[in-house]
DNA sequence: AGCACGCCGACT
DNA sequence: GTCGGCGTGCTC
């Protein structure tokens, strides 16, 4: 008896399998200690494979997808045996599978997509069960009568659940893969979470488990309230990095030992250890945190693919603004997809009113609030009521653009807007790399005020005390909720009317439910439109309805007033005039045009060292290697190598490389990619110089 | 990453 | 003579 195994270990060198001799108990998943190299001390490793013949001959048994295993050139290896096994947990070969997967996909070392799925911390010496939001209140809501659009959409769902999991049916059913994956687009408010919840309690009384993934868990402990009260404390486990390590590995002991059948996480909680999972609901879909920042780049709707299939079970996204992807994924009957148009309450969505801020110019307004917004503000505080100003200001990022007329300089190739580089003197393209020097008059209506903006929360925060003295004015975003406990306090602060105006980032954007709220000031919709991405329609149009969607949440009809340089822009229109399927025909023929996503993968290759001559001389090694090995029909697909927007971070040098890969091509360049990535390996265990190269596949950002 | 092997200079 | 410097290479 044979088994294969990852070491765990920090090197980059050691991505392969290893054959140790084991016991005939050994299974797939099992955690086992064994020597390893020159050293006495015993490594934990992973048992991914198990044979029962010799398996050594060219390590044969590695799996399918391991394109690394060579056979060892004639010579002999001494077969060590396992020499125990580690007794408080282990894995199962659906997590193994899925951990193989993530290798293939995202081109990590194995032991990285592994380590995904184990607890953080360790076991408490005192054997007393630490809980997280063990103070906090179970919210009892009586369940009242279902709308009809709620009806339908548990209706068009749960046969999916019934159908599934029962080994074999599923295919006499009819019911393949896609019938089980659906999107449900539902405006803010037409209660998509009692709809997951009641597709919850079916699934745990056909006796599986489920997830319920929300973006930034430790913001909206709201959600799980509401759960706590409808399922109990004991059946549902909460995953999120917020969490004390403790208070992570205990609740992750709970789920392995099958304690709680249902899981609440942000997105690293795709991998708690459930088993026969049936549903996985992903809330707020569209969000940008369901993607890792840290390798392994994966995308939690992948991971729960992945995992669903294993049992059969059945994925639910929802958004009231869904991503271009996952909404052309429907269009494309890869996802059914679910309408919900009706608000719960039968409150009237808000007014929405745009401001042309290029004409607030020519009225000689310069401030950042236009007369419009300042008068209804003024209104609001005199009613008694609420304001929250929304401003999404990206920390490092300007754009140039010509005041005149609201013109913004982009990329004549790649539609995208230029960033402004103080040490070049010149406006560069994050795509292609093209340098344009700015023009001294603007190219559409010869003004000559062509400048670079740059308004954060704190500019504005200091504008409204100024303006609207004695107020109650607070900030809500990433720094002012950076000591413990100042997030609730400035909730509570607004939410008790101590403040009367909230002026934040997307935290405010973000599930806030106020019932006083009668005005929601957009400061300027340019934000986020003018980032050099692809997606900055995509993510203005988001930003604009989510942030619309705080006002006028109790009785009364709420205003949102949008503030911007672009109102034509189709983004800004369609958000005002809340109409997602028109921003999406428009958004999606774009994508098609110019072939971005969903019309093609994209894939970063980052170069980073602390000296930038290897940074920028490996990024060009590595670039005539890839285009090497790939046909001259696709080498066009590869970008000339540039340094990377942010040139420098934490004293390291960036430069990066971007390919294009057709739509059903992603594997095949994904090979080209991980022999890529063996060469590099190997000339850095030759040279022994200082450098990483990091792939990221689809980044969320590029800058 | 560790860890041992191995081939040159300083020291009891 | 021998101790130990860290350059080199491998880990089933």
């Amino acid at each position: 008896m044979y088994a294969q195994v990852v070491i765990e270990t920090k090197t980059d060198y050691i991505d392969s399998l290893f054959t140790y001799e084991a016991d005939d108990s050994v299974k797939v998943g099992d955690i086992v200690k064994v020597s390893f190299g020159k050293g006495a001390a015993l490594k934990k490793a992973y048992v991914v494979a198990v044979s029962e013949d010799s398996p050594i001959e060219g390590d044969c048994g590695v799996p399918e997808t391991d394109t690394d295993a060579e056979p060892p050139k004639n010579k002999k290896i001494r077969i060590k045996k396992i020499s125990e096994k580690f007794e408080e947990y282990s894995l199962n070969p659906e997590i193994i599978d899925t951990a193989m997967f993530m290798r293939r996909r995202y081109l990590c070392r194995m032991i990285d997509a592994i380590e995904c799925f184990l607890p953080a911390g360790t076991a408490s010496k005192r054997g007393k069960i630490r809980r997280p939001l063990q103070g906090s209140e179970e919210e009892i809501q009586q369940i009242s009568e279902l709308t009809a659009e709620q009806q339908a959409a548990l209706e068009a769902i749960l046969p999916a659940i019934t159908a599934g999991g029962k080994a074999g049916d599923g295919a006499q059913a009819g019911n393949t893969a896609s019938d089980r994956l659906f999107l449900i687009h539902g405006v803010t408010g037409s209660g998509k979470t009692e709809v997951y919840m009641q597709l919850i309690a079916r699934v745990l009384e056909e006796g599986r488990t489920a997830m319920m993934l929300v973006p930034e868990i430790s913001l909206t402990n709201q959600i799980v309230e509401r759960f706590f009260g409808r399922f109990g404390r004991e059946k549902v486990a909460v995953l999120h990095s917020k969490l004390s390590a403790g208070e992570r590995y205990d609740e992750w002991q709970r789920i392995r030992r099958g304690e709680a059948s249902i899981v609440i996480g942000a997105r690293s909680a795709v991998f708690a250890p459930l088993d026969n999972i049936g549903l996985i609901v992903m809330d707020e879909e569209h969000e940008t945190s369901y993607k890792s920042d840290k390798s392994p780049k994966y995308e939690t709707v992948e991971i729960a693919i992945k995992r669903l299939k294993a049992f059969e079970g059945t994925l639910v996204l929802g958004s009231a603004t869904p991503s271009v992807v996952s909404y052309q994924r429907a269009q494309e009957g890869i996802y059914r997809l679910i309408e919900m148009k009706e608000r719960y309450n039968a409150v009237p969505l808000p007014m929405v009113k745009t401001v042309d801020m290029r004409q607030e110019l020519r009225k000689g307004n310069r401030s950042i609030l236009s007369y419009e917004l300042s008068a209804e503000t003024e209104r609001c505080i005199s009613e008694g009521r609420q304001t929250i100003f929304f401003l999404n200001r990206r920390g490092y990022s300007t754009f140039i653009s010509c005041r005149d007329c609201g013109y913004v300089l982009k990329c004549p190739d790649c539609e995208i807007s230029l960033t402004y580089h103080k040490s070049d003197g010149a406006a560069v393209c994050h795509y292609c790399g093209r340098k344009i020097s700015i023009p001294k008059e603007c190219p559409e209506c010869k003004g000559k005020h062509i400048r670079h903006f740059g308004t954060g929360t704190e500019k504005v925060e200091e504008y409204i005390k100024e303006r609207f003295p004695g107020v109650g004015v607070d900030r809500l975003d990433l720094d002012a909720i950076k000591t413990k406990g100042a997030l609730n306090k400035i909730l509570g602060d607004f939410k008790k009317g101590k403040t009367q105006i909230l002026i934040g980032t997307q935290l405010v954007a973000k599930g806030l439910d106020f019932k006083n709220v009668g005005l929601v000031g957009i400061i300027s919709a340019d934000v986020s439109l003018n980032i050099p991405d692809f997606r900055s329609a995509e993510r203005t149009f988001q930003l604009i309805t989510q942030a619309a969607g705080r006002a006028g949440r109790g009785d009364s009809r709420g205003r949102v007033i949008i503030q911007t340089y672009t109102p034509e822009h189709f983004a800004v229109q369609t958000a005002a005039a809340q109409d997602y399927a028109k921003f999406f025909a428009q958004e999606n023929r774009m994508r098609r045009l110019l072939a971005y996503p969903p019309y093609c993968d994209l894939c970063q290759l980052m170069f980073v060292s602390p000296d930038e001559s290897v940074a920028e001389g490996t990024c060009s090694w590595a670039y005539k290697k890839l285009k090497e090995s790939l046909k001259k029909s696709e080498q066009n697909l590869v970008f000339k190598p540039q340094p990377a927007p942010v040139k420098m971070e934490s004293g390291k040098y960036r430069y990066q490389l971007l390919v294009k890969i057709p739509k059903g091509k992603r594997s095949d360049m994904a090979q080209h990619i991980a022999t890529l990535k063996k060469i590099i390996t190997e000339d850095k265990r030759n040279k022994k110089t200082d450098y990483t190269m990091l792939i990221d596949f689809n980044p969320y950002s590029l800058v």
